[in-house]
DNA sequence: ACGACACTTCAGAAATTTCTGAAACTTCGG
DNA sequence: CCGAAGTTTCAGAAATTTCTGAAGTGTCGT
């Protein structure tokens, strides 16, 4: 008759070991490990919010590197800070269109990329293989550049079909 | 009356680091040092190819180093070996097709969090809020590593009009 | 077969990133 | 105002990544 429990032991490890794979994840895309494994915690914690102390306490990490994970998350803007509800400690939260930023930080990249290739072209001769290869990098992140933002739109409709009128 | 040189010379300045920001931009996102410096080099070089010795040459880093890079390249797609010259030394160059794969490569990446993502639904409850935010990354995953092959062709078709027939 | 040249491998050095611990700072309750 | 709880900052330690140098491997020309 223990078997409900000893599920939910199972469901716990399993859990913990998904946020564990996801952090790895995170941090090869490359996002800092402990930015990764802090953003881990916002995902699978079964509190509506959560404070640094708790972050802390779950991934064994001293205060100060919770800190800083904690800032580079609100810094692109993929947790936020909850208006205090009395509370001397700071409670955070998952933002609702995480995903859509993380993804939407790649363009910064994007546009750097974009401004190299331009500038290698621009300063290429006709004849000059470079400028070849250059120039289909360039069209390429021209390309692409236009066509996230359409994505990312794609994905808002189909998470909320119809909101129009 | 040396206007000319002048302006080569600047050129080549430019060209330098244009290729140099692309390098450590590409780092950021992810590629070893050595492999985004190499890439760079692949870009920027007036030949139609290179050998290994004339990366190391061009980065003044060692031959190790730059085998190191070549190799990684080489793994996910981005170079190719060219069918040997009758010469003893290798030559490579850029795959036609680098950009597209230097997209593709996230897939992986893409499969892995939605993996993740797909655990910590099934071993979460229905009130659980983490039930709620998993099952949200889910479906932006799924959504994108379907759209993700979409936007590639339309890459493609963008590049090459009217093959068809 | 041999020698020369180019590339690869790998152990350890160097550089960089990341984390900890402790002190400083902030804010709330009394 | 003071004290406690929570958070931030930061110097230096620890861990990790990245590179070099040297020895090893393979191949081509003779």
């Amino acid at each position: 008759m223990s078997f409900v429990i000893l599920r939910a032991m199972n469901d716990r490890q399993e859990q913990w070991q998904a946020a564990e794979r996801l952090a790895l994840t995170l941090a090869e895309g490359g996002l800092q490990r402990m930015a990764a494994r802090t953003l881990a915690v916002f995902l699978f914690t079964d509190q509506d919010s959560v404070t640094a102390g708790e972050i802390a306490e779950r991934l064994d990490a001293s205060a100060g590197a919770v800190s800083g994970a904690v800032k580079s998350l609100l810094s692109v803007g993929l947790i936020e800070r909850l208006p205090a509800p009395g509370s001397r400690r700071e409670h955070y939260r998952l933002r609702d269109d995480a995903w859509a930023r993380l993804f939407t930080s790649q363009n910064t990249a994007f546009q750097a990329m974009l401004q190299a290739a331009r500038t290698g072209v621009e300063t290429t001769a006709e004849h000059d293989p470079a400028h070849r290869r250059l120039t289909q990098m360039r069209d390429f992140y021209e390309f692409m550049l236009d066509e996230i933002p359409a994505m990312l739109d794609r994905w808002r409709r189909h998470r909320q079909p119809d909101r129009r009128m």
